[in-house]
DNA sequence: CACAAAATACGGCATTTGTCGTATTTTTTA
DNA sequence: TAAAAAATACGACAAATGCCGTATTTTGTG
């Protein structure tokens, strides 16, 4: 029995959803919510689910952030966008998010319902319209390149040394080895980068520096 | 009336792959190639075809380097790769060769058929685990570059499962929630997957699971 | 069915890490 | 040159992690 959410500020678009659901016996409806921002208040109450159909157009919360949210703390949960819109922009976003699939609602229930089985099975599902402008997009690697970055992160060059060091997997005693220093300002200055970054762990704070490309 | 090619060095597979093509009255198959140099001489005296399945492993020339040449000379003809491995060099390399579609030779001759119709209709198709592959390459841009795998190292799906929400940045206690498991359990999964991949911490485990497309 | 593999669970212990102090020295810059 | 920023260093404590056992239940495969 597979457990579904749908995620759509049009009830009308719901209602269609469910009905195509309900020709198959193996899904159980939890839930809808009527955008991202709803959807994440209710998963805190129960996040007892195993897939959720994102629309992405949204009122306050869209669908592509509440991938990333739902993605980032609940990474089990698979995630099948499911729109009207094709365009490049909201593919790469959704993959990029780490969407399992791409629908358009057009699709027929008969595929709906495989298009499910296959990534509870642990593949992804496209439309091959969609399928196509990913290949597409994959052959362009020009946009891979193109990155947001609205925050002004300033680490000072120690401490991109010693988080470059970090990323290597070293430990505090190998790093403060490498760079003539003590263990405690190693650590200090692991301190100062987690504040800096507003993190408090290694591995957000490579990822985030990461993302802002400061190593 | 869709006129199909097929390029495979295994005259048995060729046979298998007509008769999966039998079923349907909408395709005609105008010839078979034993390999890439094969193909490239028939079509020199008439590419009068829509659509190639191609192999990839074979002799003389290989699938991805005859999809290079007959996409760079007959760019209207529509390749399927329809081979039995998957892994991402092949599927990489395919991609940007300029298939339009990657299916596994176990595809039933009804997926076959729809896949072909919807490449003709200028879609793509993908079986759904090549497609999860292929996003997973998407979002990965460090594999574009390595791509070398010797190692065969197996994890279980749970042990992916428990990776992949390490790789998030989440504490063990948050995974075991979210799994529905006990924190012991979670422990026990982490200490197997550090012995399997060599490793002794998250960070390691991470990158070398990365690094084999594990996660 | 029988066997092997996988998944589940618990307890203990040493080490590592994250967070909070405080404090001195060096470098940068206004 | 005076003030600010950066780099250095140490101590203490709680939490998280890595590593070693063992053991039962569930699942998958021949």
């Amino acid at each position: 029995m597979i457990k579904i959410a749908i995620v759509d500020d049009n009830s009308f678009l719901i209602k269609a959803a469910q009905e195509k659901l309900s020709f198959f016996e193996d899904f159980s409806l939890k839930f809808s919510a009527d955008n991202g921002f709803d959807l994440v208040e209710k998963l805190e109450k129960n996040h007892n689910v195993d897939l959720i159909l994102m629309d992405i157009e949204m009122p306050k919360m869209n669908g592509i952030d509440a991938t990333c949210f739902v993605k980032q703390k609940y990474p089990q949960i698979k995630i099948i966008m499911l729109t009207v819109f094709d365009n490049d922009e909201n593919i790469f976003n959704a993959i990029k998010a780490g969407a399992d699939g791409y629908l358009l609602k057009e699709v027929n229930p008969k595929e709906l319902h495989q298009g499910i089985l296959d990534t509870m099975n642990g593949g992804a599902t496209m439309t091959p319209s969609i399928a196509m402008k990913t290949l597409k997009l994959f052959r362009n690697p020009i946009d891979f390149a193109v990155v947001a970055n609205c925050e002004d992160i300033k680490l000072t060059t120690r401490e991109i040394e010693v988080l470059e060091q970090l990323s290597k997997g070293l430990k505090y005693n190998l790093i403060a080895d490498n760079l003539f220093l003590s263990v405690g300002t190693i650590r200090k200055h692991i301190e100062n980068i987690y504040t800096k970054l507003q993190v408090h762990n290694k591995l957000e704070a490579i990822q985030k520096a990461k993302n802002n490309n400061l190593i």
